[in-house]
DNA sequence: TATTGACTTAAAGTTTACTTGAACTTGTAT
DNA sequence: ATACAAGTTCAAGTAAACTTTAAGTCAATA
């Protein structure tokens, strides 16, 4: 069984060793082995390493992540709670992600508009194109825009 | 031509007018215009609020989203500029999209994951299931698993 | 044996992004 | 006329998530 330093921890999932040290301290790291008082990671943690990637990844605060640690330590009386957590975290993920496509949207509308108005030397051109409706929806490359070869 | 009051432009995007104030004197909003000291928001306005909405939505910082505004504002002498900040954009939202699928992936793999403990009464039985491996990866449902109907 | 480097704790400090409070102005409704 | 709701500024306060600092421990190497 290996095992593996907080400083190889930290760099595997790119933060520092503080910052592991304090995840440790909030509680979202149950059960650190200690060898001479210093941390020692084996295989078993990185089931809770690679969940709580993804908790911080999808932005759930400490607090949450936390709760979700507190209820897998009371065991299995509380396997229905953490089940509900997990479906109630996908939908949020889902809603990210569908919020993510449309900032890409944008960006690629963005894109568009930035290359006619370089293409031209100014934005003035592409100005009036530019969607003016006072609403958030974001603004479309227009249908007939052909994206050019590679 | 609409004009649409500070309030109104909050609810649209989900925040407080305290929150669009701040915006604005953080500078994320050029050039808005003032009936009585007042805030009055118009059509052109909003091609403002669509990109802040998004690029708040990724997670850019407000002195980063402030780089962008200050290069429009200097006009067309900054369009490469701002062309290549989209591009760079881009990537960042690609690759968050890659994250939160992947973290999606993992949550998948723990709703069966608690599935199959709730219908055992245990999660005795499909902790040998879960990969010990010393990575980050994220774990997958197994390839026998079949969804069930609806 | 002395030094070095990686670890430790505990407490204080920092950054970001708001949020709140106090005092004031303005347009509309009673 | 008076009150109220919605706006304003400016300054101070807050919350979350680290980050930094100081002082100390330990194992391995020069």
């Amino acid at each position: 069984m290996m095992s593996y330093s907080i400083k190889q921890v930290a760099d595997m999932m790119g933060v520092t060793t503080a910052t592991i040290r304090y995840y440790d301290d909030e509680g979202l790291l149950p059960n650190i082995k200690r060898i001479n008082g210093r941390r020692v990671f084996e295989d078993e943690d990185f089931k809770w390493l690679r969940v709580l990637n993804c908790m911080k990844k999808i932005n759930m605060p400490i607090k949450k992540i936390r709760e979700y640690v507190e209820l897998a330590k009371q065991g299995d009386s509380t396997l229905e709670q953490r089940y509900n957590l997990i479906l109630e975290q996908k939908v949020v993920i889902k809603n990210q992600i569908e919020e993510l496509n449309m900032c890409l949207q944008e960006f690629e509308y963005k894109e568009w508009y930035y290359q006619t108005a370089i293409k031209a030397g100014t934005e003035k051109v592409v100005e009036n194109i530019t969607s003016n409706s006072p609403t958030l929806e974001v603004d479309k490359v227009p249908k007939n825009y052909k994206k050019e070869g590679k």
